[in-house]
DNA sequence: TATGAAATCGAAAATCATTTTCATTTTCAT
DNA sequence: ATGAAAATGAAAATGATTTTCGATTTCATA
């Protein structure tokens, strides 16, 4: 029983291109249009489902994360160390994405699985409510 | 000016229909189809796009809650007291959507509120991650 | 360097939950 | 009863993502 040769690997410009930018970002999120856009504007352009089809390969290999809203288009970030204390809020009013990395929100990952035997993936979870900037708005609005 | 009168609120057959219905469940997760399903076994029968609009009226209302998945159609549940500390886990490799009632979970997230001024919604939001059992499951896999 | 099998590409079509459109029907205050 | 406002629902639109499939590219081997 041979290791098998083949596993879905070829070396392609395309896919070394989206390697290439989403190694570069910052902790930037992207969707996959704008992985095309900015490809694009390097030169280098391919069809949107190629960009979806690099991207699922990266979060399989676990270089890439996707966050995905509700009913919204998901966005794919680099993977970092630390990622565990860090999580996504959406507002569902303004719809604006934020980061937070806070080890108390750490501690919820484990305490649900300690207490609760889920394993919390912070890269898939995103938090919903309402930000300062609209929870100031709706104040003021209610009372006029 | 006077006070608007109408404000969006005829009482109708469907209206009345999904109220009910919603408020019969015991917390069970509906889909918009399982809405129109379950009434269309009543002999109540009407379109999606109604349903659907019923539902985001008892959204808005507060009545009920919607439980929108990643890359799932949405649920809809009644919203009871006590959802300040109950939440969704949704598995993503089963699929399966469990609950907690857990007051840990609610201090940290007014400790978001006070340290990050973002006001987390637990009716929208849901956490993603692993199961015990798919644990279980990829752990075995894992080795073989 | 040539050959071919397997992988990848990409344009267009398909998916699929949800939303919108709009002509028709229903509600309700008068 | 009357009509204005609201609700209905069938069909079309939406929009992010996936699939299809013929053409192209990669890479190990000859």
């Amino acid at each position: 029983m041979q290791a098998e040769k083949t596993r879905g690997d070829y070396r392609t410009r395309t896919g070394e291109a989206v390697r290439r930018l989403m190694e570069q970002t910052k902790g930037e999120h992207l969707t996959a249009d704008d992985v095309r856009r900015l490809l694009s504007e390097e030169g280098i352009s391919m069809g949107l489902s190629t960009v979806y089809r690099q991207l699922d390969r990266l979060v399989a290999e676990g270089a890439v994360q996707r966050i995905s809203g509700d009913r919204v288009g998901s966005c794919y970030a680099k993977k970092t160390a630390g990622d565990s204390s860090h999580y996504h809020l959406v507002c569902h009013v303004c719809g604006n994405l934020s980061h937070v990395d806070c080890e108390k929100l750490g501690e919820v990952f484990s305490h649900v699985m300690g207490e609760h035997g889920f394993a919390i993936d912070p890269c898939r979870t995103v938090l919903y409510g309402t930000c300062r900037a609209c929870q100031r708005a709706m104040k003021k609005g209610d009372t006029v």
